[in-house]
RNA sequence: GGGCGAAUGGCGGAACUGGUAGACGCGUUGGACUCAAAAUCCAAUAGCAGCAAUGUUGUGAGAGUUCGAUUCUCUCUUCGCCCA
């Protein structure tokens, strides 16, 4: 007997599928379909084990819908803009886009290696012209109906990417990339008015019933809806300045106002703008970020105005107005009541301005005399020191009390403030989407007729130049609108927006007109399960939900449901070991050896002892990398896809392990002896056993496997493949008629069908199985047994295990139970006081 | 600081609505085969006591509900993630 020869196998049918486009969908009203869709890979140059494992997972949904006789779309794609692309070709001389394509073209046959079951009819890359000229479309539709517009902004600027950042790209106040801290600019930006949706993208949340909580949470947050209300402060001063405008959502605390703060871009600016103190001012703000998180740990810094706030509340109690960089325009009003006593930053500012410190709340736990020394106090409360409003119970109480009062003096008004701000979509880069706008000699703008798309990139141009490329593009810049010459837009789009309705385009990839079909994305969306890694929580997945709500904005027959994904799954990472050497160097699991597995040494210096470091997620930096194609290469698919999916729980992280992958390849070959025993069984003629062992064993691995695999426990179904072979192993020296036999080994092949399609496919070809595949049903004749095995307890604790008939009536069952050995014996010298019967499960009896 | 989640053998992890804890895999140990090794196969493998049958303890810690808790409730500890 031959051994299994997985190279030949695989190939052989991975030809097949392509050659005979087994994977190829198109709409079919008939059917019900499924959308199975994983998050598309930047075309980086190789694929690496994360895309190995969310492919795999994904791959096995896709197989097992199919089997199920859904009309299964199972399409895959490329996020091909992107400043990686724009970065290499700069530092070797070459063109974005031959980077990319070559990048693809390799990491296509890597997948293609993996046996995925993948319309690649479908593919589509997001620095086609054919794909993005249909997003200048979408951009225009989205500019006209008045969500897209351009504004003078703060924005995180990083001075070695020289581009934007958006919030999220801002770590620890540095770039995400270059790691080098962030500084604030203002630019003219393009903007995607995603706030206009907040309560939308919010109240959407809770139908998605088939979301991580987790992600749902994190959007949330990120949303972050707060009640509040805004107040009319009335001003005294030398300025020609009345009243200003102030969001809280903290107005129960009043009484502790010491201090009014105005961010730097606010109206009453213009008073100060040739105040050279004040310009150094915003000088100096300039050096924090934007986000709330670099806000927060920055210095408090003010500046002092000559106006004066009244409490609205207490006309005696007037107090100075500042410019603080804490406040930022695009919150509220760009203007916030200080409570210093109450809230940290007002508490810090205060501190370092000497303001009044008033306490305006106490603990639960202290008495009217509590003080705020050292920080604000910011938790449950009484107010005190607060006139009318003293002993109301705070927040909840004291501030709708407050706000009703506020409403009644008419200062002010309850409102709905969001944490959620536009996204900002400009990017100072060549490699993105180039947006089709235009300005005339006078700066004014116009938008480039639907007929002229695509504004096309240019290309082999000059990369190393200093901030945007296409800025020296003057030639590419000149565009003819009705016979009068304009200059195009530089700015590019944000990669997220390629990927925010990508799932559409694959409705329709081949659509001419328009970035999807309607009746096609009327039959296919939404994505049924989406797959893909939790750092996409908030930003890509909020974006693609805004993405659906402005398509369909104003538009009434456009989808049921506005939201993209059904079901969403987040994948754990693929960790493993890190090395390093005694000079504190990283090493690749390649450059180490070990004989017992517990002591490494370096395999260029053998004497050499290695370091060993936690098990982390596997990244170039940390060299910790496993490379996807030569495992591939030397286990073959089928044992990689066994082992990615054995060792953990799809959602956790899972290690690495050389043994276990050697593991799943020997199980490969172990089934394939297994598998010929078999096929030889059912050559022969056999006495047939009459037992039913094979049968029910068969028919509860359908339960189990239907069961895991709609749960995602795919360790688990990994684990029922085991046991599968195990009880084969020992059953079939049983002599099962061949009928039997060869009925229940068809059903366990089709089972084992999603996790491991060559050497199944090759074994059904094997038994000369004409027909189509189908995932089997169990026939409950099966499920049902004649004899259970009944737990007894002797008061909770189990003491013996009885094969019984099922359903007995509990006295009988009693009586039973009482005759058993070891029971019997227990019994003896003990009264029975009570017992509990669980059908067919457990007796528990109580004595004493 | 707030929110969410997790904790089970030497390791990764199973356990359906509370009802046989440790499936399955790795590792380890012993054995078979072999001149020998690798590979393969067989057996054992939570701790403690015992030659054994068996007994007993045991799912991060402590309490509670229950005939019965890995599962439900409360408090705490540690770790992870997100937001500040």
């Amino acid at each position: 007997m031959e051994r299994y020869n997985f190279k030949v196998t695989e190939e052989k049918w991975q030809n097949y599928w392509e050659k005979n486009k087994i994977f190829k969908t198109s709409l079919d009203k008939k059917k019900k379909k499924f959308y199975c869709l994983e998050m598309f890979p930047y075309p980086s140059g190789k694929i690496h084990m994360g895309h190995v494992r969310n492919y795999t997972i994904g791959d096995v949904l896709a197989r097992y819908k199919t089997l199920q006789n859904f009309n299964v779309l199972h399409p895959m794609g490329w996020d091909s803009f992107g400043m990686p692309a724009e970065n290499a070709a700069k530092q070797n001389n070459l063109d974005p886009k031959k980077w990319t394509e070559k990048n693809i073209s390799i990491m296509k046959s890597q997948l293609k290696k993996l046996g995925l079951s993948i319309d690649w009819d479908r593919e589509i890359s997001t620095c086609s012209e054919d794909y993005y000229k249909h997003q200048q479309m979408f951009f225009l539709e989205l500019y006209n109906k008045g969500l897209i517009y351009k504004k003078e902004n703060y924005v995180n600027w990083d001075p070695v990417e020289q581009t934007v950042l958006a919030n999220e790209q801002v770590i620890d106040g540095k770039g995400w990339r270059s790691g080098v801290q962030v500084e604030r600019k203002k630019l003219s930006q393009w903007f995607f008015k995603i706030t206009q949706f907040s309560e939308e993208l919010l109240s959407g949340l809770d139908d998605l019933d088939k979301w991580p909580n987790k992600v749902k949470v994190m959007q949330k947050n990120w949303i972050g809806k707060s009640f509040g209300c805004e107040i009319n402060f009335k001003i005294e001063g030398k300025l020609p300045v009345n009243e200003i405008k102030c969001f809280t959502t903290r107005p129960d605390t009043l009484f502790g106002f010491s201090f009014l703060a105005v961010s730097i871009d606010h109206p009453i600016s213009k008073f100060y703008e040739n105040d050279e103190k004040f310009k150094a001012f915003k000088n100096e703000c300039s050096k924090t970020g934007t986000t709330e998180e670099s806000i927060a740990q920055a210095d408090k810094i003010g500046f002092k105005t000559e106006l004066f706030a009244i409490n609205p509340l207490d006309n005696k109690s007037k107090v100075p107005v500042y410019f603080a960089n804490f406040v930022l325009m695009d919150y509220g009003f760009g203007a916030v009541f200080g409570c210093p006593a109450h809230d940290q930053r007002d508490f810090e500012f205060a501190k370092k301005y000497r303001l009044t410190i008033k306490t305006v709340v106490r603990p639960l736990n202290e008495d009217e005399n509590f003080k705020v020394e050292d920080e604000a106090f910011t938790g449950d409360g009484i107010l005190i020191n607060s006139e009318f409003l003293n002993g109301l119970k705070t927040p909840q109480e004291a501030i709708t009390h407050t706000i009703d009062l506020i409403e009644q003096k008419k200062i002010g008004k309850k409102k709905i403030n969001f944490r959620l701000k536009d996204w900002g979509i400009s990017r100072q880069r060549y490699w993105g989407c180039p947006i089709p706008i235009a300005y005339d000699e006078n700066g004014n703008m116009v938008t480039v007729p639907k007929n002229q798309l695509p504004i096309k990139l240019p290309e082999n141009i000059n990369l190393n130049t200093k901030g945007n490329p296409l800025d020296h593009q003057e030639e590419w810049r000149k565009i003819k609108i009705d016979n009068k010459i304009y200059k195009l837009e530089t700015d590019t789009l944000d990669t997220f927006v390629d990927s925010s309705w990508y799932y559409l385009r694959f409705c329709s990839p081949q659509n001419e007109e328009y970035g999807y079909d309607v009746d096609e994305i009327k039959y296919w969306m939404p994505v049924d399960q989406y797959i893909g890694g939790i750092e996409h929580a908030i930003l890509h997945l909020l974006y693609s939900r805004f993405f659906m709500q402005a398509l369909s904005f104003k538009e009434k027959d456009f989808l049921k449901s506005k939201e993209p994904f059904k079901g969403l799954f987040t994948q754990g990472m693929v960790c493993h070991e890190t090395y390093k050497d005694q000079k504190n160097n990283w090493l690749s699991p390649e450059e180490v050896f070990s004989d017992d597995g517990k002591n490494f040494y370096s395999l260029k210096n053998k004497k050499e002892k290695i370091i060993v470091g936690n098990s982390e997620s596997m990244s170039k930096s940390k060299k910790n990398t496993i490379d996807p194609e030569k495992i591939i290469e030397h286990y073959g698919a089928d044992a990689v896809r066994l082992f990615i999916l054995s060792d953990s729980p799809p959602e956790k992280d899972i290690q690495w392990s050389e043994q276990g992958m050697v593991a799943a390849y020997k199980f490969i070959q172990k089934f394939w002896i297994l598998h010929n025993k078999i096929t030889d069984k059912i050559k022969s003629n056999n006495e047939d056993t009459k037992s039913d062992e094979l049968n029910i064993f068969t028919n509860r691995l359908i339960e189990k496997f239907s069961y895991n695999l709609e749960k995602f426990n795919y360790n688990v179904i990994i684990a029922n493949i085991y046991e599968t072979y195990n009880f084969l192993v020992k059953e079939i020296d049983k002599n099962y008629s061949k009928e039997i036999l060869k009925e229940n080994y068809i059903k366990i092949l089709t089972l084992m069908m999603p996790v491991l399609p060559h050497i199944v496919s090759e074994a059904i070809q094997d038994l000369n199985i004409k027909d189509v595949l189908m995932w089997p049903k169990s026939d409950p004749k099966y499920l049902q047994e004649e004899f259970v095995n009944v737990v007894i307890q002797i008061n909770g604790k189990k003491k013996s295990l009885v094969k019984i008939e099922k359903d007995l009536e509990d006295i009988d069952l009693i009586d039973k139970v009482k005759k058993d050995q070891k029971i019997s014996l227990i019994l003896k010298d003990k009264n029975l006081l009570k017992y509990i019967v669980i059908k067919n499960k457990l007796v528990n009896l109580i004595v004493k």
